[in-house]
DNA sequence: CGACTTTAGCAACGCTGTTGCGTTAATACC
DNA sequence: GGTATTAACGCAACAGCGTTGCTAAAGTCG
């Protein structure tokens, strides 16, 4: 039966909206997403009943009946997500407005094994849960941000950069195991991306999270949903040259983006270099938002911006239709985990992909 | 009505199916769609209905009733396609298949006007449905691959590089008005990796077509789709720096990709510093597949093949599970005029876009 | 020749959004 | 203050998609 493809599409477009306006009239949605008045009333029933929206009052108009208001409730769900990194692991819970509404960071031991991630990270979740009053259907699941490589359609660490004990682990399988709950990998930067998407709403069609921690990353967000490439592996746009025989790489090439970022005399040359790898990437995707993130880089974060920014200005041909805005993530440290349990909220509220069919919603105890 | 996106969706992932393999059955097409057997039933009638399929005699089984075996019928749509560079425009016949009919090229006037091409396009356009007995809606349209920077969403040039009298030529429409014909435009790039993706099917999923014909630039697909970016203008790869503080580049920066792949001392070193450039690309990207093409590459198309495959092997993590397949396009000269043709069947017959639900289906014929 | 296997297709059905039209709740006018 | 006007709401019937249940058809096998 894949009617269901279309109930799920519809109703995540309004959701979509009710997440970047403070409120909704059935009219407006209707003129919005191209469905009939009578269909939005469908779809706002539906959401109603499932607690994700609720009656706000009414518009009064210069004449006629008033338009009944509708509004997101942000916490009907929520969901859990992590953010794994070599030194720590950092846990966030974020609702459905892309709100982080606590978050928790946790030193891991050098060179951890799975089990001690899992250990950490059960702890972690159920310290959660319970100063949160989380409950399923309410908790949606758990997402982890990971260094890669990894296999996200899996759920499978390849052999995450620098840690040893981190060959093929079926991560995924494993924390849904211990956890109870559905768990979600993907690579950090991707996972990020998803944090600044579900927050900026339908405006952010094609843009990247340009990540400085300890290496360079890029998460992306293309035509609306996350590029994560043909092996899922995308992203590693720090190993890409900018400097033919530059200094050598950790991967084995010379003058890496990465490298010669780390290189850099002072922030500000490194800014500079930085920069020049966006516009690189805006030549060749033509993004409309760049964001800037890292724990290495936010320290100096408007130095970064501007230099982004001024060089956007120069080195792109000067046309006025090519807007690119360039921003510093809001989430500061907490964009990997935050994006990770959106991604967990995206999987089942966001719009669905007809070549993925998603699985049924849990049984909820409906009013 | 949205149920219609439902039905050209299961239609158009059949006609996928049917352009890869030589022959359809009921049964294997509800296992590969996810479909049931009655369903596929009814869109299988329908497509023979259309014309686009025909019956194709029984499949003789060990057990049990014969099975029904369909066929596409590649004939039964084609598209013309318009190559439109500085010095010439290429005109092809391409059919649902994806197999090129017919090809002419004739030379355009030096930095030619906007009514000098359309004469041409219409002149050439004229001969090639006079040449091959097309009629609408056997004639699906007519695309144009041509010359950036445009908006491919209303057809406009904004500015193509080093051609004057192109400032802001609304081309789809002038094309439209004057043949008389659906006319879809679109960067040239972005154009041949529609052909390539046609041809090839849905394993076709993340992959770049790499073209140099004067400058250097790589049509994307990405995710089974098109990548246009933002401001659809994408793909200006060659543009992306490889060399800080490189040689000085036409867009105002230096070290660009495109001017030091044209310093090259010979053809070798130029294909390496492509190589590199590809590589970058798939570090970013992730892509399963590498075309190249282009007039200045394909006389030399094997040593660059070559060294891209042999940067692939040794400057990517030799990872088992990080295939690349690198390859020549198979249509020579015609990639882009055969992508500009394969997009108008494509955005009839090929996966529709939810976010644009196409127009209503031609009135057409029943037998 | 009858049992079995596999495929085909009719008919009723469930669920989606749509259409038509009467109802409701407000303002504007006299 | 009553009445017309306006704008939004929502019931009921409908069209079209894929699904389900079941019967018929066309082969092979013993």
């Amino acid at each position: 039966m894949h009617l269901a493809f279309l109930r799920d599409y519809h109703e995540a477009l309004v959701i979509a909206l009710a997440r970047t306006t403070p409120t909704l009239e059935r009219g407006t949605v209707a003129e919005l997403t191209g469905l009939t008045p009578q269909a939005v009333s469908k779809v706002l029933a539906r959401l109603v009943d499932e607690g994700l929206l609720e009656p706000a009052g009414v518009r009064r108009p210069a004449r006629g009946k008033p338009a009944a208001v509708y509004r997101l409730v942000p916490g009907s769900r929520r969901a859990i997500g992590a953010h794994v990194t070599r030194r720590e692991l950092r846990l966030v819970l974020a609702d459905l407005a892309g709100t982080v509404l606590a978050s928790i960071a946790t030193p891991l031991p050098a060179d951890f094994t799975p089990d001690e991630l899992l250990s950490e990270l059960a702890a972690g979740v159920t310290t959660m849960i319970a100063g949160h009053d989380l409950s399923t259907p309410g908790l949606a699941g758990v997402g982890i941000g990971m260094i890669g490589p990894l296999d996200q359609s899996t759920g499978t660490v390849r052999g995450a950069h620098r840690l040893r004990h981190w060959q093929d682990v079926p991560l995924a399988a494993l924390a849904e195991r211990r956890l109870g709950l559905p768990v979600l990998v993907d690579k950090d930067v991707t996972a990020g991306v998803t944090a600044e998407a579900w927050r900026r709403g339908t405006a952010f069609r094609d843009a990247a999270l340009v990540v400085v921690d300890a290496g360079v990353g890029a998460g992306l967000w293309l035509g609306g949903a996350a590029h994560r490439g043909a092996h899922t592996n995308a992203s590693e746009f720090g190993h890409a040259v900018v400097q033919l025989d530059g200094p050598p790489c950790a991967c084995g090439r010379r003058g890496c983006l990465e490298a010669v970022h780390e290189q850099a005399a002072d922030p500000a040359a490194a800014a500079a270099v930085l920069a020049t790898g966006v516009v690189n990437l805006l030549q060749t995707l033509d993004l409309g938002h760049v964001v800037l993130g890292g724990a290495d880089l936010l320290p100096h974060g408007e130095l970064y911006r501007e230099a982004v920014e001024h060089a956007v200005r120069t080195q792109l041909p000067g046309a006025d239709w090519l807007t690119v805005e360039v921003s510093l993530t809001s989430l500061g440290t907490d964009v990997v985990a935050a994006g990770a349990a959106m991604q967990v909220l995206n999987a089942r509220y966001g719009l669905p992909d007809p070549t993925r069919p998603r699985e049924p919603a849990p049984a909820v105890v409906r009013g």
